[in-house]
DNA sequence: CTACTTTTTCCACTCTCAGGACAAAGGCGG
DNA sequence: CCGCCTTTGTCCTGAGAGTGGAAAAAGTAG
């Protein structure tokens, strides 16, 4: 099938693909209640859509008491393809129009690799999703990446975590080699993007989504739009400091956030307790894969392991108490807290809960909902299918 | 004279106001140059707004090689009231419609007096600064208040430091008094408002303004627009764990950065080192005054007192550490210090540059300037004039 | 079948706005 | 001082956007 290449042409029609992509598909009629213009002229930006084929005719409505109305969708043979580099694995999905997910892989890999070997991995996955049918081609892509991102340009900068990357003009290159536009940003934010489009912060204008994996980030959103900082550094809060003199951490400094709690943290004092035999449940599982996770501490606290829960409810503390320091600077609307390491679920939540309803003021708290992401591992590839959708469902 | 009561008709008056307001007088031929319009609609703009009398004609411009253009500039006789109401003083000042100052006028008092007695000691000073001839009356007035306001309503809300305005409709009440349009926000991000007019933040998109008073605030600029929270409590910074268990603070925390320094905390300190006699010119100071203040701190220090030194570099390593972590998690593109506290000079910013540097990624301070404000204690009336500016200059 | 709704199309009319023509005003070299 | 140039301001026309009424089309309810 041929690509779509069209984009709308004003503002209207932007809005149009939007309400569509965010409602489905939508009566002719209603549409006309959501936008304020005219009847002919909604008549004349769908005729115009229809034509460029970026939406489609679809049937009659139901009948709302007198002459049904005509269904408008957006074409349903447009393909998105959502991509999330985490630190040790990869997400590829593809989605329609509406941002559905209609396929999903995940692979391990270790983005160290290098933007070349985790490229043609990412290829591959694509073209294993294309080849079960799901798509023929791709209209545009999102990607994420474990670290800063200069935007604009789609190009990591600086990235502590993955040093092959820096400078690595990742858009253009994705572009090329899948023939569709392409927008790269860092993978907290994509997250938050998700969750913004897809789970529990649809109604939110402002809020933080706090990702806790091998580091942590934390994606901000203000007045509905990511806001990304002057180098697109924002919401790098892994290297706050948590601990005065606390442990030495990667960057230099020490008592950082990230290396009092996070996945690899998680991991290396998990192992320790196992090895110092404190904890019985944890050195069984030691001895049984040769490694820790954190899904081995979120199965040990489960079990009631008391050494697990302890290590979870203090990184929870440490973390909450970086979290009400945010909560009291910026005042969201909600805080969503997600990642790899969601999975030690309440008991991380309750820790975190505790620190900043206590460390913050009472009107920043009050109305402060503090949950877990409801899209776990699919709100990055929605996020980053959200992204390649806003900037092409944007006036060219 | 008869006050202006015009408004914008649409977008591109609005503009045209704004760019008069921020370039001063402008021939017509240069504000063509300056926004997108052809020279018919841009006269035909012009021309209603003469005939609104929000901008007046003014002579002719010189020469650019040909026939000599028109110069427009707003209306002269427009005037603007800006409030500053601190902790402990207010500042009221006169403007123009260009936001320059024509009179200044600043008094002791004290907040906790309650909104009546404060209303009715602005309204004297207004009173006073029209007598002098400088204003026949308010076009509009900008308010700031040392406390979260519910923006759009121009109302405290639960203010700490200020008990007897919670609810207070400070903008109708004002709105009333003085016969115009009211804005009113918090004194922090009016003294942002007023470094990106005026100041340092003239070039700056997104940055982070750290007022230092009585207590410690920031205000917070996301895209050139203040941001102020889901409730308004936005950069209400103060209350941010600066020291583990340290010292109890009046929101019942313990170690809050605003009860370890702020000119509340630094008077404290200074009076306490007097007394244990650590410091001869501070004990003199003291005998002399019956009480310290920061400015007598900045005094012997600058007498290269060194228990003074000494609590000023403490102070800004606490003060620093905070804003290392906001701007790890903000990222902004400049950090401006200001408040009642910057007296204390380079010694202070010394210290939280150090601070910043070395506890925040290069990425994020890579290229970030942390300098002292601008404009000093005209800051916020001038960032309250902006206030109102902003808003009567937009479309109605 | 009739009366009433809702949806859609068609059309005439208004309004905005861009850009060309031209007049007005000034600079500059001779 | 005089032509010739540039710049500025004004007028006018034509293209396009957009509105809202009328009527046709397609249903529903009784």
């Amino acid at each position: 099938m041929r690509r779509m290449t069209a984009r709308p042409a004003n503002a209207h029609q932007a809005r149009l693909l939007r309400l569509l992509r965010d409602g489905g598909p939508n009566s002719r009629a209603q549409l006309g209640d959501q936008v304020d213009l005219s009847r002919s002229k909604l008549a004349v930006e769908v005729d115009r859509l229809l034509e460029t084929e970026l939406v489609v005719a679809d049937g009659l409505a139901a009948s709302r008491g007198g002459r049904r109305s005509h269904n408008i969708r957006l074409n349903p043979h447009l393909r998105f393809l959502g991509v999330d580099i985490g630190a040790t694995s990869v997400d590829v999905a593809v989605t329609n129009a509406e941002l559905e997910i209609l396929g999903h892989i995940n692979q391990p890999m270790d983005v160290r690799e290098g933007p070349v070997a985790v490229f043609e991995q990412v290829l591959a996955m694509a073209a294993k999703l294309r080849a079960t049918g799901l798509a023929e081609g791709f209209d545009g892509a999102g990607i994420g990446v474990p670290g800063p991102v200069r935007f604009p340009e789609g190009i990591p900068v600086a990235p502590p975590i993955m040093p092959g990357w820096d400078g690595f003009p990742v858009r253009e290159a994705l572009s090329q080699e899948l023939g569709c536009p392409v927008m790269v940003d860092n993978d907290v934010n994509l997250m938050a993007l998700g969750e913004q489009h897809a789970g529990v912060a649809r109604t939110v204008a402002d809020f933080l989504c706090v990702k806790i994996g091998t580091g942590i980030g934390c994606g901000i959103v203000v007045g509905g739009e990511v806001y990304r900082g002057t180098t697109g550094s924002a919401g790098d809060i892994g290297h706050i400091q948590a601990v005065p003199d606390g442990r030495p951490c990667a960057c230099g400094n020490r008592g950082c956030l990230e290396a009092h709690f996070s996945g690899a943290a998680l991991a290396r004092d998990a192992t320790e307790a196992a090895e110092q035999r404190l904890s019985p449940e944890l050195a069984t599982r030691l001895e049984a894969n040769g490694t820790l996770s954190a899904v081995d501490v979120a199965a040990a606290a489960a079990a009631g392991d008391a050494t697990a829960l302890d290590l979870i409810r203090e990184g929870g503390n440490r973390t909450g108490q970086v979290i009400a320091g945010l909560v009291s600077f910026f005042n969201p609307g909600l805080v969503v807290i997600g990642g790899g390491v969601t999975g030690l679920g309440h008991t991380l939540l309750a820790a975190i809960r505790t620190q900043v309803y206590r460390g913050s003021l009472p009107l920043a708290t009050g109305n402060l909902p503090i949950v877990l992401g409801e899209l776990g591992p699919t709100a990055g590839v929605i996020g980053a299918a959200r992204l390649i959708s806003d900037h092409l469902f944007s006036p060219a």
